[in-house]
DNA sequence: GGACAAACTGGAACGTGTTCCTATTATGGC
DNA sequence: GCCATAATAGGAACACGTTCCAGTTTGTCC
């Protein structure tokens, strides 16, 4: 795994014919399904390439390293965890207390499975500018879910509303950092992102 | 690059002979001369084990992974940091202002050698509990330099004071992995870090 | 100094990410 | 339907982290 591949991912929207569209989920799937199984070390890329039914040298047309790959399943991942939340209200009366409810739903989904948590946390801390754009989406879908859950009714935001939910953001990520690599337990970390967020909104 | 590199580093306090101690020695300068020239993928185990004169299987005994490795080394950089800190008080009126002062000088001196914080950041943020010893070392240092810069004159240091510490160490990392993987300029990176000083340290 | 164990050397070998090449198959324009 | 082009299949080949082994050197105890 160099972290050199220059080649640009094919962009969802480039991909002409429903073939390829097919293609492209079964490979995702494919990836999903092997990192829950048994996480980043078990998502090879020849295993991939037999479980999406696809040449090696077609996965890597669509994804140009592994990466790629992982980071967009994690993008995947958000969009379905980002319909699901808004689905329903988010209750509390605080804004603490509901980024609090939205970072313990969306974190109890993670470690739910934790090889595919482990698998898609590595790749994005992993990931160069090569993967800038996906890596971009990843952000603003997580900006989104917090800035929504600081302020359900607002559609607008402040500089300082994005910032606190930077900060929140970066905490979220060393702490997952923390827990797939068994440095923290789930309980650990669950208390320091919540101690993090009642600093951060004092409300 | 498997995660699952289960040996353990022989401890520096193991290492009996001088000679020993002196290989070891010549292992991290090598690594970091490697990873300051090259980064991340010009650290390999082979031109490590050339360049320090020592069998690859020798290199292995003394590090079981090149994770292992690279977060040893930045072990040795951080102590540098620390007692290149420890020579002259913090300047600085308030808490955060220190804090902030510490953090540009230590991000000033990362940021001097882009490939090396690179390699160091990359491997940090990769490894896994078996490399829990060499991570928890690391963790200590960052905590105290903070929590000295917080409060130069106090021996001891609250809970709370260490929370907040993670926090902004929490932030520090993720800012860096942003630099280092090429998504933010060094200028964001520095003006995010202060801002969140900043929120959390209100003084 | 000799005998034994531990450490080291040099290098082969293996797994997995990545690249590359050729033959075959789908696709779109006429 | 037919051709030109692109996309895919199938698989060899390469790079680098890691493991392993046979032989040699170093260190220790008597």
């Amino acid at each position: 795994m160099s972290s050199t591949a220059s080649a640009k991912a094919i962009p969802v929207e480039d991909l002409g014919s429903a073939a390829q569209r097919d293609r492209r989920k079964r490979i995702i799937d494919a990836t999903i399904s092997l990192a829950a199984q048994g996480g980043f070390d078990a998502v090879q890329m020849r295993s991939v390439a037999e479980q999406a039914d696809v040449a090696l040298g077609t996965l890597y047309r669509y994804f140009p390293s592994k990466i790629h790959l992982l980071v967009s399943a994690l993008g995947r991942e958000f969009e379905r965890a980002e319909a699901a939340l808004a689905d329903s209200p988010i209750p509390g009366e605080t804004a603490s207390e509901r980024v609090i409810y939205v970072l313990r739903a969306t974190t109890r989904g993670l470690q739910g499975n934790p090889h595919l948590t482990e698998a898609l946390t590595r790749a994005f801390m992993f990931a160069d500018s090569s993967v800038a754009t996906e890596i971009h989406a990843v952000g603003m879908q997580l900006s989104s879910i917090l800035t929504k859950a600081m302020h359900p009714e607002r559609t607008d935001v402040t500089e300082d509303d994005v910032a606190v939910a930077r900060v929140i953001g970066d905490v979220w990520l060393s702490s997952l950092v923390s827990w797939v690599t068994g440095r923290a337990t789930a309980t650990e970390t669950a208390a320091h992102m919540e101690r993090a967020v009642r600093m951060l909104l004092r409300d």
